[in-house]
RNA sequence: GCGGCUGUGGCGGAAUGGUAGACGCGGCGGAUUCAAAAUCCGCUCCUGGUGACAGGGUGGGGGUUCAAGUCCCUUCAGCCGUACCA
């Protein structure tokens, strides 16, 4: 018996599926008409940083799991792959260590391909495709000048994160703690004029369509429907009054501050008005007022996170201005900056109600503002009554009847919110709004590593388009990243050309698209990598939708939205007709290690360290080593193991089936050296069944005379078909290898001599081999070959079992005494109540807790339990 | 801050509202071996008991139900996203 030669073995079957092109995708074809139904299946494309980590190997192999079992199904299954390759790090690596981004780009994705090849992961590699190429980017480029032409994109001025010393444009993730990660200068908020993509065109079709996404985790639909932030409320105009005591209220008196809220009930409530920091308002005061600019580069200091703007201590500015309340003659309010108000959302100004928001109270306790409640909560005490009702340090949201509101006294929030849009519609101060919390997307950035955006800017004629006939728009190769700013801007002939509309000399656009552009139509490029226009409108309608989209859930918001917005957009200009690009989507969790770390506090690599008993010391010199939490693999915290590692030792069937067996694929899982093992022994173990020479022939048939033993195997193979085919399908996948493991049990433990036992165990190592082979394809490809099979698993169909044979005679079920277990009874499967309880009644154990009274109430769950109310 | 998720033995996890802990890891005991590795068999939630068995148990607190890991309220901890990382 030869011994699991690994890597022999899957180097072999990745040459066989390769020369047979098992994994080529069937390009529909209306002459012969193609009667496999199709399915997608898609894994979320990798940035080629260099080499694989874990969560690649964790992805890609869920997408095999599925492309090759659908494809037993019997489906025409397109299962591509290719490069996101445009992005920071390439820049990254061209300031640090001096290599072209395309030349690092290119080394990496040869590197990897290698890499991912030696998974065996089911590919057709014919649609390969990089999206730093042009004849990749040279698509987006006409979908662009589409989008403008159909008022989908256009050009306005918005704030970037800007980095004084290196002049460039930095990412939310390069400002740390509101400085430059490389220069540590404060960063300093700057407007830009940029693209946008009008995706909140559709963002109510967005929102609506969420509800049809029936096979996406509901988290995930959840999340998008809270980015969206579809909210009603009102738009309320604030006029700005004369104040004597106020020198310059003269120039602002009598203009409206806009205001959106979505509580007006509370406007008898409000105390103050704040406006953003960049509200066109803010910043004309500030051109003459020193206290409101320097609170504006305060604010301007937090850079554009949401995060950071959002966890800032509530500071605000008092103008000095006052408005007019709308509601209550006579009454003023005054008019602050606020730091915690966001330009982007609503009208950039609110009416703080201090009373019924915590923000609004925290700000009106540090400026002295009054606190007016306006809400009696429905559930207070009746002792407390609009006169004596206060709020101390906690904003009362919840539901109530409204008070110390005029006419709107009594009324509940609800009917306060309807006659607050009457008595603001007929003053003319106010009507009823919806606002979205969804921006439009900003598609501009001042770097080099991406897609040319296609413009030309002429003194005369404004934004002109590339003409068709000269695109694409490629980067130029021979740029300087020496030089602070943006290498495309920096570029001495490039930018230079002549306008296509008056011939006069114009500059091109140096911003190039944001990458997320690439990521939002790859999918389309698959169905057709070839086509001169992109794609073809036949192959995406046969194609798509993505039957099964597995990422991670990082990309739950941004990369899907993004992505159902483009596929309607290009729907919109006539690419395609389509809504949804992903019918079914699975988020994966992040693969895990525990943190290892020396005495000077140093992060080690697990390699670095070993056991020692319950310790742990480092490899080279014994030296004590702290074991510290588990934490996703960072390069940074140094807990990662190298995939190429683990598919060298143990080859690529003991990482794949690792990755699938233990935890569930959208929770966070934990690599560890033991599970690897275990994993390993497992494959070991069910190549020695197959080796078994005692096993029946193939096409051997059970003997009439076949023991029960043998029976019952037969009867555990249908049962396990059964179950991992709903494993599979459910994305089960740790249960379908429990369920490999309780099978090869089953067979190694049949005993060899009793009648039967050699054509069951063939019937089931056979079905074994076919189950597993989704896992881990290429050791089943070689038991399948070693019990006598010519044919290939990858071509085999998908086994199926006879549920009559799988059923059970007989169940065991529990017997409960007033929800306690007391006693297990043994009945015939589906056997009446009566019966059932009558059984449950007579045994011991009930009866010595019934103490010869008689049951209460007796509950029967057929084939359940039994629960004796006593 | 806001939005989302997760929490079950020593560990990863299993459990259509119906016998909590399948399967694996680790551990303990045994077989095999000159010995070891590998392999095979048995035991393994906690407490008490020789045992049959009894009691407790799904982050904490409360609730609904004949029955709650599962549903509801509340609270704590950790993780992800937060619009220029991909």
């Amino acid at each position: 018996m030869t011994h699991y030669d690994a890597p022999a073995i899957e180097k072999k079957w990745q040459r066989c599926w390769q020369d047979k092109e098992c994994f080529t995708a069937d390009q529909p074809d209306s002459s012969a008409p193609n009667h496999k139904p199709k399915y997608y299946v898609l894994e979320m494309f990798p940035y080629p940083s260099g080499r694989i980590h874990m969560g690649h190997v964790r992805n890609y192999t869920l997408g095999d799991v599925v492309a090759r079992f659908r494809r037993a199904q019997g489906f025409n299954v397109l299962h591509p792959m290719g490069w996101d390759a445009f992005g920071l790090p390439a820049e990254n690596a061209a300031m640090e260590r001096g290599i072209h981004p395309g030349k690092w780009t290119v080394e990496n994705i040869a590197a990897m391909r290698t890499q991912l090849q030696s998974m065996g992961l089911s590919y057709d590699w014919n649609r390969e495709l990089a999206t730093c190429t042009p004849d990749y980017y040279q698509h987006e480029q006409r979908m662009f000048l589409k989008f403008l032409d159909a008022g989908l994109a256009y050009r306005k001025e918005s704030w970037v994160n800007w980095d004084p010393v290196e002049n460039t444009v930095l990412a939310n993730e390069q400002v740390v703690d509101g400085r430059g990660w490389r220069s540590g200068a404060p960063v300093e908020r700057r407007l830009l004029s940029q693209w946008f993509l009008r995706i909140t065109k559709y963002a109510d079709h967005l929102l609506a369509a969420i509800d049809g996404l029936d096979r996406w985790p509901d988290r995930v639909r959840l999340m998008q429907h809270n980015w969206i932030g579809k909210s009603e409320g009102a738009r309320i105009s604030f006029h700005i009054t004369d104040n004597p005591d106020q020198t310059d209220a003269d120039t602002y008196a009598g203009r409206a501050i806009e205001v959106f809220t979505t509580r007006p009930d509370t406007l008898y409530g409000a105390s103050f008005i704040a406006i953003a920091a960049n509200h066109p308002l803010a910043r004309e005061i500030a051109t003459h007022d020193k206290g409101a600019a320097d609170f504006a580069a305060e604010c301007a200091q937090l850079g554009t996170s949401e995060a950071a703007v959002e966890t800032a201590d509530k500071k605000g500015y008092d103008t000095g201005l006052f408005v007019a309340h709308p509601v209550i003659d006579g009454a003023t309010l005054p008019v602050h900056i606020a730091n915690f108000v966001l330009m982007d959302y609503g009208t950039g100004a609110i009416f703080g109600c201090p009373a019924h928001d915590q923000r609004d109270l925290d700000f009106a306790t540090a400026y002295g503002l009054p606190v007016l409640p306006v809400i009696l909560p429905e559930d207070a005490p009746d002792t407390v009554d609009a006169g004596s009702f206060t709020i101390t340090d906690t904003a009362y949201t919840g539901p109530g009847k409204l008070i110390n509101s005029g006419e709107w006294d009594g009324l509940d929030v609800e009917a306060g919110k309807q006659a607050a849009f009457t008595t603001l519609a007929s003053a003319g101060t106010g009507q009823a709004e919806t606002t979205f919390r969804l921006r439009d997307w900003g598609v501009s950035r001042q770097r080099y590593w991406g897609c040319p955006i296609p413009i030309i800017h002429c003194d005369s004629c404004g934004a002109v388009p590339v003409p068709d006939d000269q695109l694409p728009v490629q980067l130029p190769e021979d740029v300087d990243f020496t030089q602070p700013g943006n290498p495309l801007a920096n570029h001495p002939s490039w930018k230079h050309t002549n306008c296509p509309t008056c011939g006069k000399a114009a500059m091109r656009e140096q911003d190039t698209f944001d990458t997320f552009f690439e990521s939002s139509w790859y999918f389309l490029r698959y169905c057709d990598p070839k086509h001169k226009n992109g794609f073809s409108a036949e192959a995406a309608q046969y194609w798509m939708p993505v039957d099964q989209y597995i990422g991670g859930v990082e990309h739950a918001v941004l990369h899907l939205l993004y992505s159902r917005f483009f596929t309607r957009a290009l729907s919109e200009v006539g690419y395609l007709d389509l809504a949804e690009p992903f019918a079914g989507l699975m988020t994966q969790g992040m693969v895990c290690h525990q943190t290892f770390q020396d005495k000077d506090g140093k992060w080690l690599f697990p390699t670095d360290v070993e056991r020692d008993g319950d310790n742990w010391v480092t490899r080279s010199d014994n030296a004590s080593v702290t074991a510290g939490r588990i934490e996703k693999m960072s390069k940074s915290k140094r807990n990662v193991v190298d995939p190429e590692l683990i598919i060298g030792t143990y080859g690529a069937d003991t990482a794949r089936l690792f990755m699938l067996s233990d935890s569930p694929p959208e929770r966070d899982m934990e690599w560890t050296e033991s599970g690897v093992e275990g994993a390993s022994r497992f494959l070991k173990k069910i190549w020695r069944l197959a080796a078994d020479d005692t096993i029946a022939p193939p096409d051997a048939v059970m003997p009439d005379t076949a023991d029960s033993a043998a029976q019952d195997l037969v009867k555990t193979v249908h049962k396990t078909i059964l179950a991992i085919t709903k494993d599979i399908e459910d994305f089960r996948f740790n249960r379908a290898v429990a369920q490999l493991h309780t099978l090869s049990n089953a067979i190694s433990t049949l005993a060899p001599d009793i009648a039967g036992s050699a054509e069951a165990r063939r019937f089931a190592i056979e079905n074994l081999a076919m189950l597993i082979a989704p896992l881990t394809p290429h050791i089943a490809e070689e038991m399948w070959h070693m019990l006598g099979h010519d044919t290939m698993l990858a071509n085999t169909d998908w086994p199926t079992a006879d549920p009559a044979v799988a059923a059970d005679d007989e169940v065991e079920i529990g017997v409960q005494v007033n929800g306690k277990l007391r006693a297990t009874i043994t009945l015939p499967r589906d056997c009446p109540n009566e019966d059932a309880e009558a059984k449950a009644l007579a045994s011991d154990a009930v009866s010595r807790y019934l103490e010869g009274k008689s049951p209460k109430r007796v509950i029967v769950v057929p084939n359940r339990i039994i629960n004796v109310v006593a």
